[in-house]
DNA sequence: TAATATGATTATGT
DNA sequence: ACATAATCATATTA
């Protein structure tokens, strides 16, 4: 730094009139190893107050950070960057890393639990436990920070004064102190690296321990099922319900959209797989919503062929009597014909059920007698 | 306690 | 984005 003018370091250093040359001091430094102890001392005490030393001082540190970079300057760390920068989104989602402030408000409800089906109904009875254990984890996790930094912090200084004290006597830049205090810190940083990611394990641990829906499974309610199996077997042969028939669905269950999804996905593909096995319930709700007119509304979508029926029997099958009904409703789940000679455009009709499974109860043509037998499998 | 029912998730396809 | 099929994990029942 102090030294500005220099252009090469190789060439005998360029006397300057007035000016005591440093090849004199060189020679006195070299010198020194020949030299009784005592007197060295003495020599380098006098050679510490020379007035040239600080200038010599710095044009020996630049000569040897020409060196040392090409060394050490190749090798610029952080590739693990990107996973630190993870590690952290998620201690911050997680609410591991808030500042300590009450303000949780976005960050878990947000980031965490953005999934569409997570935890709708029961979110805080069942939570005050998670919570208890994320604080504690917390608690772990700021106090071992808290230790690494202070570490960190002192073993710097110690490295610092350490330097600053050898560069009395060797070459060594504020640069170079620079250096080795970053590179202090990265290996600190390492350690914390380690911690945030054990502690990211476990909170996930136990998120998926407490957290997870479905661990904490609960049936519906009688009145949520309720609804929706009227809705299903009223639709049976479209059970599809549009985005508005689901909020409705929804808001009379108690339950979510999403739920009420799941809840059709899981009715479709179970009832499909065995057919049998829901007879009894369909003649049930069947039987209700002939008498009940539970409109889940349907504005305007598929309503094009569903409500010919309308008129006579709320449902979409034809429903003569509560007695008729389980035959006719065998005879159509079984062999899935299309109901009269009503609108067969449409291939939603009784086409969700296609490609029959290999079920070896769905008897191989409609035997219509032996129901209790296929039922009880 | 084993078997079954059930809500949720995941993988895959359209 | 939604549907299906398979699967997971819990709840309920026999």
């Amino acid at each position: 730094m102090a030294a500005t003018q220099r252009s090469a370091p190789s060439p005998p250093a360029p006397r300057r009139p007035g000016r005591p040359d440093t090849s004199d001091v060189l020679q006195q430094i070299m010198a020194v190893t020949d030299q009784s102890l005592d007197e060295a001392q003495a020599r380098k005490h006098a050679l510490n107050c020379h007035r040239m030393k600080p200038a010599l001082f710095s044009v020996l540190c630049e000569i040897k950070e020409k060196t040392v970079v090409s060394i050490c300057g190749i090798q610029d760390e952080d590739p693990p960057d990107a996973q630190l920068l993870r590690l952290d989104n998620m201690l911050l989602a997680e609410g591991v890393c808030r500042p300590e402030k009450r303000g949780r408000g976005g960050a878990v409800a947000g980031a965490g639990t953005a999934t569409p089906g997570g935890c709708p109904n029961d979110n805080s009875i069942e939570h005050s436990d998670y919570r208890a254990k994320l604080s504690q984890i917390r608690q772990i996790y700021h106090s071992e920070l808290e230790k690494y930094e202070q570490a960190c912090r002192e073993f710097t200084t110690h490295v610092t004064n350490l330097l600053q004290e050898q560069s009395r006597m060797r070459p060594v830049s504020p640069k170079e102190i620079e250096r080795m205090v970053s590179a202090i810190h990265g290996k600190f940083s390492a350690i914390q690296m380690q911690l945030k990611q054990s502690t990211c394990e476990a909170v996930m641990t136990l998120r998926s321990r407490l957290l997870d829906a479905r661990r904490k499974r609960r049936n519906f309610s009688k009145q949520a099922t309720e609804v929706l199996n009227e809705y299903f077997y009223s639709h049976l042969n479209n059970p599809y319900p549009s985005e508005e028939a689901k909020e409705e669905l929804a808001r009379k269950g108690g339950i979510t959209v999403s739920q009420v999804s799941n809840w059709f996905g899981n009715k479709r593909i179970r009832y499909k797989k065995n057919m049998g096995k829901f007879q009894e319930e369909a003649t049930i709700y069947m039987g209700k919503t002939a008498a009940d007119t539970t409109e889940v509304g349907v504005p305007g979508n598929h309503a094009s062929c569903l409500s010919t029926p309308s008129s006579g029997s709320s449902g979409p099958f034809p429903l003569p009597s509560a007695g008729e009904a389980f035959l006719t409703l065998r005879t159509l789940t079984s062999l899935q014909p299309p109901p009269g000679g009503g609108c067969l455009q449409s291939q939603t009709q009784g086409s969700w059920q296609r490609s029959t499974p290999r079920p070896a109860i769905v008897s191989p043509a409609g035997d219509p007698g032996s129901i209790n037998s296929s039922v009880s499998d």
